[in-house]
Formats: C-alpha cells, structure tokens, sequence
RNA sequence: GGAGGGGUGGGUGAGUGGUUAAAGCCACCAGACUGUAAAUCUGGCGCUCGUAAGGGCUUCGUAGGUUCGAAUCCUACCCCCUCCA
C-alpha cells in the first residue's frame, strides 16, 4: 500500500504539541485540526459553504450510516461523498466501530464483526473489516478508518483486552483489504488504538497497532466515560507512543478545554459531535465557559453571545435574540448556535496552531484554562477540591 | 330582568367525598450531552425542619355548614362568561 497522495509533514513541535500539515488528495490540512461531525453527509443544519466561511478544512461521515442510507452504491453512483455533499475539501469517514458502542441493544459482536439491527428500519447487517473498509473505499472519502470494536467504559479488563484484541486482528483485515483495493492509492487508512483506561492495555495496543504501517494512528475508545484525568493520561501515554512522522487523531474528542489539552499531549486531529449537538441544545461556547442560553436571565442581553467573537452570529444578533429563537423553537436558533460553536472550536484550533508555530502554547494554555469554566459537575467538583487542598495545604 | 356556565397551585387545565400537596402541558430552575438512533434526555418546581429517611404547616373565589374525612356535598356572599329580553 502506498498512499501516494497523503502525505503528513511535522512542520514545529512545542513541548509535545505539534503543528503540521496534511497533504490530501482533495487538499493540504493545518494540523492541530478540528474536524466538524457531519455523520449523515452533512453538518447538521449549515451548509457546505458555511462550514468553510468558518474554517473548517476537513469534515467526517459516518460510514455506517451512509451505508444504511442512503447506500454506499447510491453515493458513489451519485459521484462519491465530495460530490454528493458538495464539499470539496478533505474528508474522513468513521468505519461504524463506534457505533458498536453508541447504538447499545441494537447490536451484537462477535468475531467475525459486528451485527447491528438497523434503527431505520430493524433489518439486520453484520460490518466486517473487509465490510467496513470496501464501505468507505465506496465512499470515497480521503482518509478512512479500520473498523474497531469501541467498548463502553466500566467493562472489564477481560472484555477489554477482547475487544481490543478483536481491534487488533481487525486493523490487520481491514489494512490487508484495503491494500489489495484499486482505490488504495487515493486514500490514507489509519488505524486505532483501544485498550479502555488500562494503562497496560493500551502500551499493547500501541505495540500492536503500529506494528502495522497504517498512514495515521488513531486512539479511540476515550471520551466513553471514563474521568477526565483519566482521559488524558491515557492520551499522553497513548500519543507518546505513536510515530512522529504520521498524525496522531483521537477520536470523538472533544470539548474545548479536551481539544488544548491533548493538543498538549501531541494530538494533531479531532473530531467531535459535542459543539453542534450542544449549540442544537441551546448551550454555546465562551472564553469564559460554556453558557446556557435559554436561561431566562438572558431574555433581555442586547450583546452577542460573546464580545470579541468573529463569526455571523455574533456579528449579527443580540443575545436576546437568540434566547427568544430556542424559546420559540425556531430553526434559526439551531443555526446560528452551530455557526457561533463551531467557529469557536475552529477559531480555538488556530489559535492553538499559531501559539505553537510561535513557541507560546504553554501560555496559551495556561489562560485558555484560567479563563475557560467547564459546566461539566465533575471538572467543577474537582476545580473546587483543588483549591480547598491548595488553601488548606 | 330571565336562562345557563364557571371561579383549582406563576399560566393553562384535569380532578366531582378518602389512595390529592392536587394529573398533563407551558413557564421557570438545575444537570447531562465528546468517532451524532439526539432541534434530545434527566431532575426540581406551596412554605418549612432534616445530610437523608422522613416530619410539620398552609392551599383549590370568600365565609359558614354537613361529614370520621371536602377542591369535591349544602348555604350565603363576591366575581367572571354565554345566550335571551
């Protein structure tokens, strides 16, 4: 397998934190780059031209669920999933693994693959390495991922050491298919690290995963449940392990104060459905934390949702007005919350970008999180127990 | 003037003798959401004591009454609505 148009290039590194680029064939990425969820071929509610005017380079899809409908055939009938969706940048498509957690009773794994009842119509379909990645070969998207089995936090060690051995005979499937394909020239096949919140698990995975020369590594099964600091352990033990010269992406992360911070354990991609679902649910991002704003007490705010904000919905509508479009339940407000989320994230990831390139991410960092109030009860507990322990001690 | 209907917790609106501090919805408050089965879900929402389990107090227009027991039955009064003159 050669990728002869994906390429990836370390272009500065602070610390751990990296800045790089992605060569693709539908287009060169900046790295560290978030990349918005569009899992049915569409970031839910903006169109492919806003999602650029934000600045997003690189979008994801959902295999499984492209599959399902409207078809793998369909999209590449209809020209493959650039053409289909109108966007004409870099894509990625996840393979389904993750839905082998997400979509719970719907499911059942075995070695072979996984069977999921489809939760359109109940039909039944089994995913198999081979499956999942002739699916996104179809597809067409630039890189794709191997199918793994992602296991919900709180199993067992034996069940996560299955499950990722699973993962591992898998990524060996799915990299000799894809090898073997006509299209492998054209897109770059990354393969994913699991191995839960065990430390020893995951220094397996590691080993094995990158045994196998994939174009990027990925690390997925994090951000399931397990606590935060837990989270980031495994990242940076996780990213520390992984070759310098391929991008590091850790799948379905994250939120704000998560992407600065595995960014500062040398994550160079993202990916995360939290920022638009979270805006469709009425709660936007600011420096300062993440807000609710259908809260009453914002019914009469007549600035933006953020001063200092570069992005539509900041530039155009009063807060007040935003509050009265969830409270009437409006689609505007899902709209317009996305546009304001995403362009934060984005605008963050360049931001991010920038401070490493001038050797100033520490710094960033630091007033990124004296500023950044997570609502999250746990961060917020665990924020409080720090500084009772600092004041105490 | 005549006939009829109705007044329930912030709003709407069930409830017509006990299991009712009183359904549902709205509003309000809080929480959750991380490779999207999500424009979704969860909890709270009379006052008060308690960490909790649980306890106390006050509520269904007003005032009386019947009853072991009343938002529910009776009487009077106040107010609102509809139709007919």
């Amino acid at each position: 397998m050669t990728d002869t148009r994906f390429s990836f290039t370390l272009q500065h590194q602070q610390g751990r934190a990296r800045a790089g680029e992605l060569v693709t064939p539908h287009g060169r990425v900046a790295t560290p780059v978030f990349m918005p969820v569009a899992t049915q071929a569409t970031v839910k509610s903006l169109t492919p031209e806003e999602v650029l005017a934000l600045g997003a380079q690189m979008v994801l899809c959902n295999a499984y669920h492209l599959y399902l409908r409207p078809g793998v055939e369909m999209v590449a009938r209809l020209g493959g999933l650039h053409r289909f969706m109108a966007w004409p940048r870099p894509t990625l498509t996840d393979s389904g693994g993750f839905q082998a957690f997400s979509l719970g009773a719907l499911r059942q794994v075995d070695e072979a693959g996984i069977r999921f009842r489809s939760h359109l119509d109940g039909s039944l379909h089994q995913f198999t390495p081979e499956l999942a990645t002739a699916n996104q070969e179809g597809l067409g998207a630039d890189i794709i991922m191997c199918f793994d089995q992602c296991i919900a936090y709180g199993a067992s060690k034996e069940e996560v050491r299955q499950a990722m051995e699973r993962t591992h005979r898998w990524a060996l499937a799915c990299h000799r298919t894809h090898a073997a394909s006509p299209t492998a020239a054209g897109q770059a096949l990354f393969g994913i690290v699991q191995g839960g919140a065990f430390p020893d698990l995951r220094a397996e995975s590691v080993a094995a995963i990158t045994a196998i020369p994939f174009s990027g590594y990925a690390i997925g099964g994090l951000a399931v449940g397990e606590d935060k600091a837990q989270m980031y352990e495994i990242t940076q033990q996780v990213a520390a392990g992984l070759p310098a010269g391929r991008p590091r992406y850790l799948m379905g992360v994250g939120s704000p104060e998560d992407l600065v911070e595995s960014v500062a354990q040398g994550v160079d991609m993202f990916d995360c459905a939290l920022p638009t679902r979270v805006a469709r649910n009425g709660a936007v991002f600011t420096r300062r934390g993440r807000v609710d704003i259908t809260a009453r007490r914002f019914a009469e705010v007549t600035g933006p949702l953020e001063d200092g904000c570069d992005c539509y919905t900041c530039g155009h509508f009063t807060t007040a007005y935003l509050w009265h479009l969830f409270r009437a339940r409006e689609l505007l407000a899902l709209r317009l919350a996305s546009i304001h989320n995403l362009r934060f994230i984005l605008r963050l990831m360049a931001e991010v970008r920038q401070a490493i390139i001038a050797d100033r991410f520490e710094e960033f960092r630091r007033e990124f999180h004296d500023a950044y109030r997570p609502t999250n009860e746990a961060v917020r507990q665990a924020q409080k127990e720090r500084w009772l322990k600092a004041r105490g001690g």
